[in-house]
DNA sequence: CGGCTTGTTGATCCTACTCAAGAGGTGTGG
DNA sequence: CCACACCTCTTGAGTAGGATCAACAAGCCG
């Protein structure tokens, strides 16, 4: 994990829109600069942070990809979220000050470290980014809602549907192709989110092709029928930014 | 559902320490008070909010119980929280300044409503309320994520065991009996939070009660064996304040 | 009392899990 | 360059846990 500490310009970030930055005067944006400017490298399968590390930052995650996995007294393990760029890691440390969770890049990648007690006072300060990080955590609140009513009650191809089609609207947001994605995850990470096993995964995504809603090759994934696979999800998909 | 508006004192409110006060100075106590002065009275079935309304108040639970429920577009629902006494409601609706989800009392309650604007002010103000109110965020992420575990992987027989135990928890750390206590929401209701059907949920306290871990009767539990109950919850119980 | 809601119990079925074998891909070292 | 180990992914066969369908009991309230 190389802290190359760079500066960082959040006002020539390709995420701003979807991060802190969001909503916030370019003067503020500027402040917002000075608290946050270390930029760390870090290589997949490493960690941003681990259950026990005591909680300093959060992480914006500028590229690739994170996965967000509790760990439970008997050892095993729930994977609670995919991250990508724009998305701030390690929130839910803070009423504890510990980290209860573990956030593994996905691949290469590298994320904004911003130290909380700084973004604290400046937020007191702010309130446009009083504002956001209410914004952002509320939204948090609001996804995994979502992710309760997938593990909840649905079959295992309406829970694969949806994520299909949560990954395909979240690139798309970032400005990548909504129809052909690469899932940087391995079918274990994707099984153990879902709350299956990677056998049915796998078969999940075997049959998905044979009905002609994707195309898979082992982690590209190319939509076909984006309708189909909603009507699968039952529209229960978290598309981003919409409803 | 009346709204009674009647003047309300944190200072000798019986779960103050649970709810936003938690931290803050007698003085900061006297402020937040101005703000949240207004009481509702809730009777069993009714609604604090309903998807689509705009947000204005989190509400505070004074006494009596609550469910959070979402609905999918097609109409399922899923329960994603049971609420007591010091918890607050509605903070999900932020972000989007809509509610997506409802919260109905369980029972005859009563709640403080407090009007997110003036809220906002005031903890700009008062750093100590800021801090209390990102940790009542965080501390629901937290929770929401033990959840996310529990219907991930879970047996069916482990999810009950779990419930029970964080719902004793709860009530104990409410100065109530952790060893015998009134579930206030229906077996439907559940089966819904714990990803399962009532027939299942009905057979498992039936279970429970042979296997001697508790005595059922309705909705009256007593718990006869915590230690068993605990072994069969894996410890994944989410006990509240501590770990 | 009678209608309604909530809860219990039984019989059967089906989905996804488990166990197991093998295929495809990648990186390392000879 | 190939051989080998290792890891991820796929596919098959058999099983089990919880869902579904259905009947009935127990409260509760007008």
């Amino acid at each position: 994990m190389i802290d190359s500490s760079v500066a960082v310009s959040c006002s020539n970030c390709s995420v701003r829109r979807l991060c802190l930055p969001a909503g916030l005067s370019l003067e503020d944006i500027a402040r917002l600069e000075q608290v946050t400017r270390k930029k760390k490298v870090i290589k997949a399968g490493e960690s941003l942070y681990r259950p026990g590390d005591s909680f300093q930052n959060l992480y914006a995650i500028r590229s690739g990809s994170f996965k967000s996995v509790i760990i439970a007294a008997d050892g095993d393990t729930q994977v609670t979220h995919f991250a990508l760029p724009g998305e701030l890691l390690g929130l839910d440390a803070y009423s504890k000050q510990v980290h209860s969770s573990y956030a593994e890049a996905l691949e290469d990648s590298s994320v904004c470290r911003l130290p909380f007690a700084q973004l604290e006072i400046l937020a007191q300060q702010v309130p446009a980014l009083q504002q956001q990080i209410y914004s952002i955590f509320s939204e948090e609140l609001r996804q995994e809602n979502e992710i309760l009513m997938l593990l909840g009650k649905r079959s295992a191809d309406t829970r694969l549907a949806a994520l299909l089609i949560n990954i395909s609207s979240r690139y798309a947001s970032r400005g990548y192709s909504h129809s052909e994605f690469i899932l940087s995850m391995p079918r274990t990470d994707i099984a153990n989110y879902l709350g299956l096993t990677a056998e049915t995964v796998s078969r999940l995504f075997s049959r998905f092709q044979r009905q002609n809603l994707i195309k898979v090759n082992g982690r590209v994934v190319q939509v076909i029928d984006l309708l189909g696979l909603s009507e699968l999800a039952g529209t229960h998909c978290g598309y981003e930014g919409e409803i």
